[in-house]
Formats: C-alpha cells, sequence, structure tokens
DNA sequence: TTTTGAGTTGTTCGA
DNA sequence: GTCGAACAACTCAAA
C-alpha cells in the first residue's frame, strides 16, 4: 500500500530549504496543500491577496502543477484532505502569529481526533519565537541583548528541496483572480524570483549596504522582505551566504534579519501588542483622530517631498524604502499626532510585506510605545532628513513629478509650485507639541 | 542584591 | 560648514 504525507503550505511558499516539505517526502505520495483561509484572505489587502495569488501560482509551476488549493475553514480542510488521501501524516511549518498558533492547536487536535499525525517542523526564522532567554530565563526587552544572544544561539544549515517526488493528483480550487489596484506594479512572486533578487543583491550591493541603505535614491537595499514574509525564501539561506561575506555591511544585513526575529519574539510572547501599545505608559498618550490629515498622508500630498515620495512609492508598488518608512511613520505620529495603529493598518491594506510582528512593532518603534528605551529625542526633520538621504532629490522626484523642475537645493522644500501643495504643519511647533504630549504622560507640566 | 553601563537609524543650538 | 553637548533622566542586562 501506498504511503501518502500531506504538506501543507501556509508562509512558507517555497521548495528550497524547508525542512517540513522534506519530511512529508519521506512518504511515497505527497499531497502539496495550501488552504485559502477566508478569515486570513478576507482581511488581505488587495496588494497581499494579489501578491499570494501570483506566488501560488508560481509554486504550482515548480511542483508541475501539482498544487492543491482549497478554500475554507483549516480546521475542516485539512482532516477533509488527509481522509480523503489517506494520508496518516500531515507535515507544516510553526507559525507564531496569534492567529496562526491557535488555528494549528485546532488543526492538530482535530486531526488527533481521526489519529492523523502532525508535528511541526521549522518555523519562518532561523531561531524560532520563545527560543531566546536571558539568565533569568525570560525574553528579552530589547533589541541588542536578543541580538547578541542570538547570533550565539545560531541555527542550522540550509537543507536540500527534494529529488524525484510523486505529487498526488488531486481536486483543486482555482487559484483566485485577485487583480492589483490600477497603475500598481509590484515585485514578481515567487521562489524563483527570491532567489534572483537575493543574488543580485549579494553580487551588487551587500558590501555597500552600510550606506547605500539609507539613500532611497540607489538601488543599495535588498528588497527580500517581501520573499521572507512569504516565505518564498528562508532566512537561513540567507544567512548562510552571509556567512561567507567578511564585510561589516554583510553583518549590518545580518543584523536587520536579527530585527526580524526579534519582533517576532516579542510578539510571540506579547500577542496583544499587535493591537496595544507594549509601554503601559503610552495610554495616558493623547492623540487626534485621523482627519484632513491623515488623508493627505495617505495620498502623499503633506507638502513634504520625501514624505510624499515614500507614501506614492507604496501606493504604486506595495513597496516602501526603509528608510523613508520611517520618516512618513515619524511625520504621521509626531506631527500629524495620530496615533500609530491607524498608520500600521494604512501600511498593511498596501504592503506587499505586510508582516504583523515586523510592522506593529517598527510603528511602536517609531512612535516611541515600543522596545526601544531611548524613545524620546527620536522626531524626525522630514525636510532635514530628505536632504541628507536625499541630497539630490532623485527619490523625491520619481516619485512626485510636479517636483521635476525644482533646483536640487530647493527640491525638499518647495515653496509655489504648480500643483504641489505647501506643507500642511509646521513641523517645529508640532515637534514642540509632541513633545508637549510625551511630557504630560510622565504627569508633568 | 546592587550597581553600572549601554542603548539602530535624531535634532538643535551654539561655539 | 563642522562639531560636541544637551535634550531628560528611563529601562534593561549583566557583572
Amino acid at each position: 500500500m501506498t504511503t501518502t504525507s500531506v504538506m501543507w503550505f501556509r508562509r512558507d511558499l517555497r521548495l528550497h530549504d524547508n525542512p517540513a516539505l522534506l519530511a512529508a517526502c519521506a512518504a511515497q505520495e505527497v499531497v502539496p496543500l495550501f488552504v485559502l483561509d477566508p478569515h486570513l484572505w478576507d482581511r488581505s489587502g488587495r496588494v497581499r491577496r494579489s501578491y499570494l495569488a501570483a506566488s501560488l501560482r508560481a509554486l504550482d509551476d515548480a511542483l508541475g502543477g501539482a498544487l492543491v488549493i482549497r478554500r475554507g475553514d483549516p480546521r475542516e480542510v485539512v482532516p477533509r484532505v488527509a481522509r480523503e488521501t489517506g494520508a496518516l501524516t500531515v507535515h507544516h511549518a510553526a507559525d507564531y502569529g496569534p492567529y496562526g498558533a491557535q488555528r494549528d492547536r485546532d488543526v492538530t487536535e482535530a486531526l488527533h481526533g481521526i489519529e492523523v499525525e502532525t508535528q511541526p517542523l521549522g518555523s519562518p526564522y532561523a531561531v524560532a519565537p520563545g527560543r531566546i532567554k536571558n539568565r533569568s530565563g525570560d525574553p528579552y526587552q530589547v533589541y541588542s541583548a536578543y541580538q547578541r544572544a542570538w547570533a550565539d544561539h545560531g541555527w542550522r544549515q540550509p537543507v536540500d528541496a527534494p529529488t524525484r517526488q510523486t505529487w498526488a493528483e488531486l481536486r483543486s480550487d482555482d487559484i483566485p483572480e485577485a487583480s492589483l489596484p490600477k497603475d500598481m506594479e509590484v515585485v514578481e512572486a515567487g521562489e524563483l524570483a527570491a532567489h534572483r533578487a537575493w543574488t543580485r543583491f549579494l553580487d551588487q550591493a551587500v558590501d555597500d549596504y552600510d550606506e547605500g541603505r539609507d539613500l532611497p535614491g540607489r538601488d543599495g537595499v535588498s528588497r527580500m522582505s517581501t520573499y521572507l514574509r512569504w516565505g518564498e525564501i528562508h532566512p537561513r539561506t540567507m544567512l548562510a551566504d552571509l556567512a561567507r561575506k567578511r564585510s561589516s555591511s554583510a553583518a549590518t544585513y545580518r543584523k536587520e534579519l536579527a530585527w526580524r526575529e526579534f519582533y517576532a519574539d516579542v510578539l510571540w510572547h506579547r500577542p496583544e501588542t499587535a493591537r496595544e501599545d507594549l509601554r503601559e505608559g503610552f495610554s495616558k498618550m493623547t492623540y487626534d483622530d485621523p482627519g484632513a490629515g491623515f488623508e493627505a498622508w495617505t495620498k502623499g500630498e503633506t507638502g513634504f517631498p520625501i514624505v510624499d515620495a515614500g507614501m506614492r512609492e507604496l501606493r504604486a508598488t506595495g513597496f516602501m524604502h526603509n528608510r523613508v518608512r520611517m520618516i512618513v511613520a515619524s511625520f504621521l505620529v509626531k506631527d500629524l499626532h495620530v496615533w500609530w495603529r491607524h498608520g500600521a493598518r494604512h501600511f498593511m491594506e498596501w504592503l506587499a510585506d505586510g508582516d504583523l510582528a515586523s510592522n506593529q512593532h517598527n510603528w511602536q518603534w517609531v512612535a516611541g510605545s515600543g522596545t526601544d528605551a531611548a524613545p524620546y529625542f527620536r522626531i524626525f526633520n522630514p525636510t532635514a532628513q530628505g536632504k541628507k538621504f536625499d541630497p539630490d532629490g532623485s527619490y523625491v522626484r520619481r516619485w512626485v513629478p510636479e517636483l521635476a523642475d525644482v533646483p536640487d537645493a530647493e527640491v525638499h522644500e518647495p515653496r509655489g509650485v504648480p500643483g504641489y501643495p505647501e506643507p500642511i504643519v509646521d513641523h517645529a511647533e508640532e515637534r514642540a507639541e509632541s513633545l508637549r504630549r510625551f511630557d504630560k504622560t510622565k504627569g508633568r507640566a
């Protein structure tokens, strides 16, 4: 009799370096399954839905058309597929998000009821959340200490893709149609595209990363976030390649991967921080309701070129340069006094790489309500940031064509440019206002 | 237990 | 233009 197992893909849409898939392939026949969970699908913005559909098509191609898509609640669908195929085991990676972790517990229980074995293997991280502890046995509260312990802890080597596997032939629902909004162009999805982007970064940019990463007008960042978000590449694969690099820039890039893992760890220990400020004192902070300023921010019409360029880049590509993410986030929270969750929701709506842990906690880092131990002075001056990191204005001109003919010296503080708004706030005033509000949370004048 | 040192990405002011 | 200090004293990790 043929042995059959189910490989349940979730946010690991790849064949290489996928331990759960390799384990599933110990069976003679494997069902490569993706469950289209309405709970997740309906809550994803159009960009992420479209990207997921494209990534599923790529995975299906890599499997020779064998991917089995089933729409429905995984609690019902996964046991049903197991029964339908006589599979004795279901393989999948662990999910550490608030929803995914609970879903996996439920599915495991349902499978247990029909005597199907399941055991999570691997995770989207080099070091799984919950593994890194300080000497008291508690999770780290700050990045630097976590990062040191994370690097000391180390990780496994990548594993190979399976060879000569027989995929089960099974009815599949169609990959859903999910078109992008008009005028949007998002990076190509899939494992192949991920590896191409990674190779390009390793060959061309990683050794200049220390400098290049801060210049949004230059091609100095890896743009790997979307591929990591969907598991089209595993960070282990990237860390193994980085280990062959000696440059300090490569070490800096490795620390960026550590940030991703740190925030996943924080969210795992404190799942409520997806919705609430991590620091309790911030519940006393007063914010303004999102109004006309928020609208202008989302459209990229604030009159601050680098803010507007970033917001327009987001709407055009489902991506925003990291440096600019900090600037636009600081502007919303510190200049418009809007609570970070409104900005975080907008980002999740439009980012192809939108990841709950990284998004919510990077927003809190900017807002000062998160894990950062020294938040007080971090109020970005959008004009100064523009001049410093986009000195020739090439980034802002790319996304804000109204500024095409403004001289370099004025491109970050344009006045009276036809079709381009005047600044909607006075930064110096709003900075002072932010400091006043921050002081009040401490019970002082 | 107590103490000490350190902390991703900043800004402004004045010398 | 450049540089260092002040911003205001906080939290955490580790010795």
